[in-house]
DNA sequence: ATGAAAGCGCTAACAG
DNA sequence: CTGTTAGCGCTTTCAT
């Protein structure tokens, strides 16, 4: 059977005072006496007295509690931003209230619903991938309440985001081949209809052309899966023995492709090196472990969550948002190698 | 600015009827004329009210939110416990308010508090590791609040459980080791502290003796990391080139073991089969692929959350508590493979 | 220095 | 069929 917890009225019918002197005396009100305080105090603490934050968000309009919405939280890169989003909530006294769409429009939409209900004081929100309508969260801006778009933005609704740069993820693992002495380095990519497959083929392409390497059309193939790895990596390899730099789009298709060049009898790093995008759990697995391009899901939850609680707490002109842009970090491991650069006049 | 949201209230004055009129029409209580529901009905949906959570659950004594204390979100097992313990309350209903405890005694006992302000109707914990008094746990079983441990479990206090298997997961791998033909069969054990390490000892001891194959102390050594693997694999081997069968008690260790004996120009599996536990993305994406027990997080993330409501919406007597406990599954991929056994008569 | 009363949004017993 | 009222736990004005 559930006991009733604790209220201030409990408190104050034990004492004889009154229930307006209990709640001035809990927070330190400077009207009342230190003896009465204290009283107050002590039995609230011998009771194990919490206040109901329930009751306090319906009186303050106010429930401190954020709600998220993200299409899967298995996912390594998730799993990280929800829990760099709890580290700072939790700092700034919020609560996390947490839906997962499942990658489902619909469910979507509900999970909307819920946190409307629930008067969270803000959203954070990463598009489901099948979601293509987006007027459910413009109930949120309708009612005033703050949002901020994470990773998977919504191109739609003005709002404030944290994203990463892909393109200069793109960039820095281009470039550092060629600075370890790559000569011919192909792009394991992701389909250009997505925003990560464009924006990192941006910075390969600026990183060869700002090194006045050329592109080669033929380095570029389609390649973003374990699968599409082991199936197309040892024909390219094959067709063009002269590459020394693969840069795949994410840390799995990189460590598939390392696993076909060693089956292939080809060394990595030694022969060729290679660069993921991700740095998940599995780049330090892997043998080499993987040079890969850190996506810093942490800090891309403690950005989005940062952004929000200034805007519940400030007013701010409703029509002012920022996109905050996350600079990605070269990690560099194992399987890449600077070359051995033959002497000139040997 | 936040513009205030809809309340029952604003629907009556404009429809000039009683707030209490209006709360009967949304939820069709019978008494009202179908005129009237539709006028309200149609309103409500217009205005985009939403019911205040809040209120409800301050006067229905029931906030239709479970709590979840977890260690760290990171973690793949125990985000895919997240993922099926959101799936089911989904379905059932309630809201999940999560806090990480970060392995941190002092912020488990702040998430604890947090939790009971917030009024929870139930709540999920994976003990810290660093936690060795569970007081602040009782407060919820004083206040009559259900709770379900899972995973790290509190044998102090008496309440429902959700485990795995990790005997017969043990047991399960050793088995299958046994049945492909293996004949001399290691284990890379976790510590015997932890109750991990004692329980898929004991499943791996008991594999043995019921199929008649002798128990070697020197085949059982301490070896539960990757890095660990890395430095104490090659030895193992080369002092007992006899084994032919590896059972590690995670996938990270597991899979540094075959890249060393990889290195060693041991074939996995056909010199040496592997056994990990666990069943996370990496064993997919080594190579071979790994055969491993299924620790089945989501599973356990789901029943948590079914006994944990029907506590909640049951009166079940005080002191019956449940423990399930789930079975391991063994998952076969590629780093196993039955033995050639050659003809006895030959 | 303390108490009484109103009200946050909603439901439900009671009264017509 | 509909309205009035009390109350969930708390804060805050207004009295005293």
């Amino acid at each position: 059977m559930r006991s009733h917890q604790i209220t201030i009225k409990d408190i104050a019918k034990t004492l004889g005072i009154s229930i307006s002197t209990v709640s001035r005396a809990l927070k330190n009100h400077p009207d009342i006496s230190e003896e009465t305080k204290l009283q107050v105090k002590s039995l609230a603490r011998k009771l194990n007295y919490e206040p109901n934050a329930l009751a306090l968000s319906l009186r303050k309009n106010k429930s401190n509690t954020i709600g998220v919405i993200i299409p899967q939280i298995v996912h390594h890169f998730f799993s990280s931003v929800i829990s760099g989003m709890e580290d700072i909530a939790y700092e700034r006294g919020y609560n996390i209230m947490m839906c997962q769409s499942n990658e489902l429009y619909e469910r979507e939409i509900i999970n909307s619903q819920t946190l409307l209900s629930n008067r969270v004081d803000g959203v954070l929100v990463s598009v489901s991938k099948h979601t293509l309508d987006f007027e459910h969260f413009r109930s949120f801006m309708n009612q005033g309440i703050p949002m901020v778009f994470f990773d998977r933005v919504c191109p739609d609704i003005l709002t404030d985001r944290v994203i990463i740069n892909d393109e200069e993820g793109g960039f820095l693992a281009t470039e550092y081949l060629i600075q370890i002495g790559c000569k011919k380095i192909a792009l394991f990519s992701a389909p250009q209809n997505l925003l990560i497959g464009q924006g990192r083929l941006a910075g390969y392409t600026r990183a060869l052309r700002q090194y006045k390497m050329d592109i080669d059309p033929k380095m570029i193939i389609h390649c973003d899966t374990s699968e599409l790895a082991w199936s197309l990596t040892a024909d390219f390899i094959t067709r063009h023995p002269e590459v020394d730099g693969i840069f795949a789009v994410n840390d799995s298709t990189a460590i598939s492709t390392i696993q076909v060049l060693q089956k292939m009898n080809k060394k990595v790093p030694d022969d060729i090196s290679v660069v993921g995008f991700g740095d998940g759990p599995n780049a330090l697995i892997c043998s080499p472990t993987l040079t890969t391009i850190e996506q810093k899901g942490y800090e891309i939850g403690m950005e989005a969550v940062k952004l929000l609680v200034y805007k519940i707490e400030n007013e701010t002109s409703p029509d002012s948002f920022q996109t905050k842009v996350i600079t990605p970090n070269l990690i560099v491991r194992e399987s890449t190698r600077r070359k051995f650069i033959h002497s000139a006049n040997g």
